[in-house]
RNA sequence: CGCGGGGUAGAGCAGCUUGGUAGCUCGUCAGGCUCAUAACCUGAAGGUCGUUGGUUCAAAUCCAGCCUCCGCAACCA
């Protein structure tokens, strides 16, 4: 029962464009929650963190233009030992440190232009109530006993080990251990091993990727132990309901952080909420086992139906290297958008990356798919038709009475890259999805070449407009395509048409243009030493 | 036997799921155009797709082994 809506209609004089594809048809309602992972608020944003979260926004912004109904939300994880640790280092309490990290990625959200409808804080008293709410219904449904936690515990790296993990008397992270027993409380994980298995099989598309989904079905076949989920050796946390020496386990405490955001407790029957059943987790690939496997677990144990889909991408370099302080390389989204600007970083981000494979992120890089596509290629030809129409055609065009094989072919061409463009969006291959809607761009520079309406001022005018609307029509088409991606780029060439970005808005029979700003300036690359792009300490 | 990701033109990468003329961006060379952000368009050179073997009519793509590079004991997306 795929939801049976026209997703997006591009008019093109004489031509209705209905892209009727149900991309996302696995969606079954007209509602859609997506969610960034909260993040961890023990070390300032960086590029990885922007890229989640601007993947997320251009998925939100995509289902929108759609007709979507979209819930989209970020934040900040901010309890535990860790985050406790920074604090005291820095002199400073716990509520002080996070407000101020906290604070710096909700400052980011502006910068890289994020639509988010909410920001969480764990710290904030509606999540808590809900982690209480939770925990309780957990313990009532018979799913938390309290027991000991035993081991060889790493303090420099804060893990347990078993003896038989011990290497040299050392953890096998290099640590010196103790053996230590803890009272903590803990969840039955063990309890789900066939459920989790049976939940994947009858929910193939849960994990995205596919080969994410195998390391977790493999890492439950070789036997699930159960997890402790409280915590007694420091403070900063959620207290455990009735049993304040121990705080809530982090993790436990920042996944449900999805059902604040979407009403609970108050709004306690999510199997009936239409957001809940079509949630889709955005995350990095090291945290797929918190998403895919415990999550679900703890959901089940409520009696909640697990979120539709996990889907995990993976992770950046910097310059070819680790990102790291010392090194130096670790890029500063902020930056970026105040050199660039946002639609660019945006553009780069998910053009650079095969979503779900590793990637590198270079400055050198950057500027050249900078200068190739958005200026060059992109931003150049919205300049060059646009331009044309305003010095030759009084700013005004109209609609052509009659089309050549040319002018179909072309047409033709443009519509074919989009749907493909559209089709990837399904796969998360964002970096096709671009790479499409490039080609169309390109077929849009060869049309004008091969039409040159340069000539056509001296020998046919009606000719000549009639080319130039066509070219502009399908820039128009182009770049409502691109709107999720730079929206503000998108919107400033629709407004020098006088239109919108709306997929269902029509070019009407006369369009009146005004001379464009230029979009990417092109960037100079003989020195690009002078770009202040990396992260002071 | 720790886990994971790679090895495809000078550089950086896609393609591998669903085998069938090897593609993209940049760079180089030669042309064209002049509406445009010294941009745009055309053409050329340049690859035995790490290696060995297997499956197949057919392998960059599937399977097995080998060589080799790189991440992970974090600032974790």
């Amino acid at each position: 029962m795929g939801l049976n809506i026209s997703l997006g209609i591009f008019i093109n004089h004489d031509i209705l464009w209905i892209y009727d594809k149900h991309i996302l048809d696995f969606i079954m309602s007209k509602k859609i929650f997506i969610t960034t992972p909260i993040y961890y608020v023990n070390a300032k944003p960086h590029i990885g963190h922007a890229y989640t979260t601007v993947v997320c926004d251009v998925y939100a912004r995509f289902c929108r233009m759609m007709g979507y109904d979209v819930k989209f939300s970020t934040g900040t994880d901010e309890h535990g030992k860790k985050i406790e640790h920074s604090a005291t280092k820095l002199n400073q309490n716990p509520e002080e440190f996070v407000n101020n990290i906290s604070q710096l990625f909700k400052d980011l959200l502006p910068i890289l232009n994020i639509s988010n409808d909410d920001f969480i804080r764990t710290t904030e008293e509606r999540h808590i109530k809900t982690v209480h709410h939770f925990w309780n219904k957990l313990q009532d449904n018979g799913y938390i006993y309290l027991g000991e936690y035993k081991g060889w515990y790493d303090i420099r790296n804060e893990a347990y080990f078993e003896e038989n993990e011990l290497i040299d008397g050392k953890s096998p992270l290099g640590g010196e251990v103790t053996y230590m027993v803890e009272p903590c409380y803990f969840f039955k994980l063990s309890a789900f091993e066939d459920k989790l298995l049976k939940f994947y099989e009858e929910n193939p598309d849960f994990i995205f990727p596919i080969s994410r989904r195998n390391e977790i079905i493999s890492f439950i076949k070789q036997g699930l132990q159960d997890l402790s989920i409280s915590r007694s050796t420091f403070s900063w946390g959620i207290p455990v309901p009735n049993d304040p020496k121990h705080v809530v386990y982090v993790w436990l405490d920042a996944l449900t952080n999805y059902l604040t955001v979407n009403g609970y407790p108050e709004n306690e029957n999510q199997n009936n909420d239409e957001y809940w059943q079509n949630t889709l987790h955005f995350v990095g690939k090291e945290i797929v086992r918190f998403h895919a496997l415990y999550w679900p677990a703890f959901l089940m144990a409520v009696g909640i139906k697990p979120p539709k889909q996990i889907v995990s991408h993976g992770w950046w370099l910097s310059e070819g290297e680790k990102m790291s302080k010392s090194l130096g390389n670790v890029q500063d989204p902020a930056k970026y958008c105040k050199l660039f600007g946002s639609d660019a970083l945006r553009y780069y981000l998910l053009r650079e990356l095969p979503f779900g494979a590793d990637g590198n992120f270079s400055l050198n890089n950057f500027i050249n798919r900078y200068n190739s596509v958005l200026a060059n290629s992109y931003g150049n030809l919205c300049n060059r038709v646009i331009s044309f129409i305003s010095k030759y055609c009084n700013n005004t065009i109209n609609k052509p009475l009659v089309e050549t094989g040319d002018d179909i072919n072309f047409i033709e061409q443009v519509k074919a890259c989009i749907n493909e463009s559209f089709d990837n969006i399904r796969s998360y291959a964002f970096h096709k999805y671009l790479e499409k809607l490039e080609n169309a761009v390109t077929l849009s520079n060869q049309y004008l070449d091969n039409q040159k309406p340069w000539l056509l001022r001296n020998s046919d005018i009606k000719r000549m407009e009639d080319v130039l609307y066509i070219t502009l029509a399908q820039i128009y088409n182009i770049t409502r395509a691109l709107y999720p991606v730079i929206p503000i780029s998108a919107k400033k060439v629709c407004n020098s048409i006088g239109m919108d970005c709306n997929v269902n808005s029509e070019l009407p029979n006369t369009v009146t243009v005004r001379t464009p700003e230029v979009l990417f300036p092109r960037l100079d690359t003989n020195d690009i030493s002078k770009f202040d792009v990396y992260a002071s300490n």
